[in-house]
DNA sequence: TGTCTGTATACTGTATACAGTATGCGAAAA
DNA sequence: TTTTCGCATACTGTATACAGTATACAGACA
């Protein structure tokens, strides 16, 4: 007799909600003019308030909605000097993660992140948001191969506060060639096995991409 | 005609639950044998379950809680290799705190650190959870004037899961004045003005206390 | 005595009801 | 016309009610 073990699965209208809200807001379905409104919310989803407000209240404590003052949440709007908070944060994680990986310096994992490099800036239609969740995936690629949870937990939640304006997302025309060689470095700089090298060659990737940002932030 | 701006203060029952909560655990209040029920809490505090519940899963979310299979939610218990992940996080957020602080060697700031360590450092009862607090208090010092509220969100996220098993606070007979230079040893480090030399100081003074944690854990 | 099965109970998730507060609009007053 | 005030309404926070599920316990049966 082997019968199939049933998930406990503890899954909730709420994670629904969650998981809805969240795509909506990476696909551009949910944009920064949208007033979510509980009520509205549950009508349209026909569920009960409950489980709609606690998506709600989770989102805002992520960064990802803010309290509008005619109620209701909107979508969060950083300014110039959160932004770059925003890019402090992910270099300290991101960096973190390439001294560990360096540390190890595994071919086997090293040659992982090659292939998702290589997958990934294999791009069909190179818009921003498609563009934005390539490089999402090779970003994450790094940090889930450290097998750090809590390193990877602050990574998503790093980057869920920037999906509602494609941030890391470079610039519209950004040059995607030149986009790959750059990934490339990054495993390159693991692959020294030096660990302040990696840290400091991430941190810099990082910061040359906040720095097109504030470009393409004044030029648009 | 002055009158006082009142603060809009959106201020919940279950914001106070939330404090009430963590500050039970803290204190040692709320104990590893404790089970947390909505309806008993509810009754507790004289109030429904429904913010009750809203506080219960923040915790749960933020990783202080968890769900016990008999219902309920007890103090969430690591093991040791989610402590060395937990370690290395914090290296991650007060690393890049350091270089930070490095990068920018501001006499005001780093004599503000000073302050805090010689205020903090003399500790009047020298008990693990005093000592836990004040270590707690002068790492976040640092992190605090570096003025980027997602690793300061991120620090005390990570230091909440610490909470419950005061973790970081190294081991019960901990050599006080030891530790004391330590903590100057890290001002120091930041006085260099080198970054690179600062993020190794931070990570090292943290993986001294990550193996501190294991003899402890191995011998109590 | 040990194992199985039915039932009570404990607790949760979701829905609904209620009350308070803030916002916006329209009517009255200048 | 412009300003001020009052009222309707929109929306939230909290309480309560309801139903389902899992755990524990007790009694039946081997």
């Amino acid at each position: 007799m082997a019968l199939k073990v049933i998930k406990p699965e503890r899954r909730r209208l709420a994670d629904e909600v969650y998981d809805q809200l969240l795509t909506a807001i990476t696909s551009g379905d949910i944009g920064p003019d949208d007033r979510l409104v509980q009520e509205k919310l549950a009508a349209e989803m026909q569920i009960s308030r409950t489980p709609i407000r606690e998506a709600l209240l989770r989102l805002e404590q992520e960064g990802v909605l803010a309290t509008s003052p005619r109620g209701g949440f909107v979508l969060y709007r950083m300014d110039e000097g959160e932004v770059k908070e925003l890019y402090q944060a992910r270099a300290a994680i991101e960096g973190q993660a390439a001294r560990i990986l360096a540390h190890h310096n595994d071919p086997q994992i090293n040659a992982m992140i090659r292939r998702t490099i290589e997958t990934e800036e294999d791009i069909a239609s190179p818009t921003v948001r498609a563009y934005f969740e390539a490089n999402r995936k090779i970003h994450r690629r790094f940090v889930e191969l450290v097998n750090n949870r809590y390193l990877l937990e602050m990574f998503d939640s790093i980057w869920n506060r920037a999906v509602s304006f494609q941030l890391f997302a470079a610039i519209e025309n950004a040059d995607l060639s030149k986009s790959l060689g750059d990934h490339m470095a990054l495993l390159e700089a693991i692959e020294t096995g030096d660990k302040g090298h990696a840290l400091e060659v991430f941190t810099d990737h990082i910061q040359a991409g906040f720095e097109l940002q504030l470009e393409g932030l004044a030029g648009g």
